[in-house]
DNA sequence: CTGGAATTGTTAATCTTTTCATAAACTCTT
DNA sequence: AAGAGTTTATGAAAAGATTAACAATTCCAG
C-alpha cells in the first residue's frame, strides 16, 4: 500500500492543511491555489503541491484545488472519517480543561471515559462524563477496544499509567506529563506537554 | 554564531533531552552513556552524540555524560537560565488550566499578566494573577516587554489578538486555537491545538 | 602499570526532504 | 477559437538529516 512509504514529516502537515481548508470553506470559497495555501502556511507553494500529490492530482491546472473536494480526501488519508473514541486519565485541571474542549467532539473525536485516583472526583460528572475509579482502567479499555488515550495524570504516575494501558490495547497516547515515557514500538507517543514547545521556543529568542 | 546554523530538529530535540536527564538527575544518576539516552527517548545513539556535538564536546570516552554537567550546558543553550515572562490571552477552561499549572513556574516559565474580554472574570484573580480587560493587553505587553504569549482565545478572535500581541513586541505566541495564523518573518509560531496532534496520529492508526 | 572493555566525537556514506524547473492542462478575453 | 496568462504534477537536482564506522580516550580489574 503506498500510504506506508509517506514520510512522517508530511503526515504532520496534513492536519494544518484541513484546518485552512476548513477556514477557507466557512468564508465560502470554492478554490485555493497552492500559492495562497503556502502563503497563509509559510511554506512553499512546491511543497504543499508535492505533499498533496502523495495522494494523488487533487488539483486542477490553471484554477487550483476545489476546497471541498481536498478537505474531504485529507479527511479521508488521515481517517478522519469516522469517530475516534478516546479515554482520559488524570481529571485534575488540565485534564477537566480537556474533557470541556469542545474542538474534539466536532473533529470527530469523543472523550468516551475519564479515569482519576482521588476519592473526591471519582463519580462526578464533567461535561457529561462520568469520572470512574482509575482501578477500574484497565478493565474499561479493554472492553470497549479505545484505540487513543490522553495522559494528564501526575507525572510520577505516567509510566506505571502508560504500561497499563497499552497492555489492554491502546495503541496511541498523548502525554501531557513532563516525562519521558518508554513505549514498544508499534505504539505512537505524541509528547505535548506544554513546557516542550517553550523550551523550543526560547532558543530562538 | 555557530547557534544560527544549528538545525531547527536537533533544537526540537534539546528539551525532550533536559527532560530525562532532569528525570535521572532525581533518580540520583551521575552519568548516563548515549546509547542509555537513546534507548529511553527512542532513537540512537548516533544521533543524540551528533546532536550534542554541535554544542561541544561535553562527554567522556569510556564514560559517558555527566549528568549535571550536560543538563547545564543544555539549559544554558536553550536560554533556559533565566525566567521568562509570559503574557496569557483568553481566560477560558484551558487558559485556566495553562494559569494553574505548576510545571511553568518550576520550569523558568512565569505567566505574569492573563487577559479577557468576558466582564464576569475581568477582576477575579486565578493562580495569583487578576485577569484583566483585554483592552488593556496592549499597552500592558508594551510596557513589560513581554516576549512570549499563550494564546487561548476563541478562534473567531485570534488573529486580530495575535496582531495586536505582534504590535508591540510579543516575538513568540503559542498558539493553542484551531486557527491558522499568519505572522511576520521572525515571529516564532508554535500551534499546539490538541487536535493537531491527535489528527496526525490517526493516519497511522 | 598493562590490557581489555566501554564510550565519545567525527568523518564519510546513506537516506530523506525540499526546491527547482518545465511540460501539460485549464481559463478567460477578445 | 486562438493566444495570453495561470496553475498543477512530477522528475531531477540540491540541500539536509540520519546512520554507520572507527580512531582516540578513558576506566577498571588484576
Amino acid at each position: 500500500m503506498k500510504r506506508l512509504t509517506i514520510p512522517e514529516v508530511v503526515v504532520a502537515r496534513l492536519p494544518l492543511y484541513t484546518q485552512k481548508l476548513n477556514q477557507l470553506l466557512r468564508e465560502g470559497r470554492e478554490s485555493v491555489s497552492s500559492q495562497e495555501m503556502a502563503d497563509h502556511l509559510g511554506i512553499t507553494s512546491a511543497q504543499f503541491r508535492k505533499d498533496i500529490s502523495f495522494f494523488g492530482g487533487f488539483g486542477k491546472q490553471g484554477t487550483g484545488y476545489n476546497v471541498i473536494k481536498l478537505l474531504e480526501s485529507l479527511r479521508s488519508v488521515l481517517n478522519l472519517d469516522r469517530i475516534w473514541e478516546v479515554a482520559l486519565v488524570g481529571v485534575g485541571r488540565l485534564g477537566q480543561a480537556l474533557m470541556s474542549y469542545h474542538g474534539f467532539s466536532s473533529t470527530g473525536f469523543e472523550i468516551v471515559m475519564a479515569f482519576d485516583n482521588d476519592p473526591e472526583i471519582i463519580g462526578k460528572s464533567i461535561a457529561g462524563i462520568k469520572v470512574l475509579d482509575v482501578k477500574e482502567m484497565q478493565k474499561q479499555i479493554c472492553h470497549r477496544e479505545i484505540p487513543i488515550a490522553i495522559l494528564t495524570v501526575p507525572a510520577a504516575s505516567a509510566q506505571e499509567i502508560a504500561d497499563q494501558m497499552i497492555a489492554c490495547g491502546v495503541k496511541a497516547i498523548m502525554n501531557y506529563t513532563p516525562t519521558t515515557l518508554k513505549v514498544p514500538k508499534g505504539i505512537r507517543l505524541a509528547n505535548i506537554d506544554p513546557v516542550l514547545s517553550l523550551q523550543t521556543i526560547t532558543f530562538y529568542l
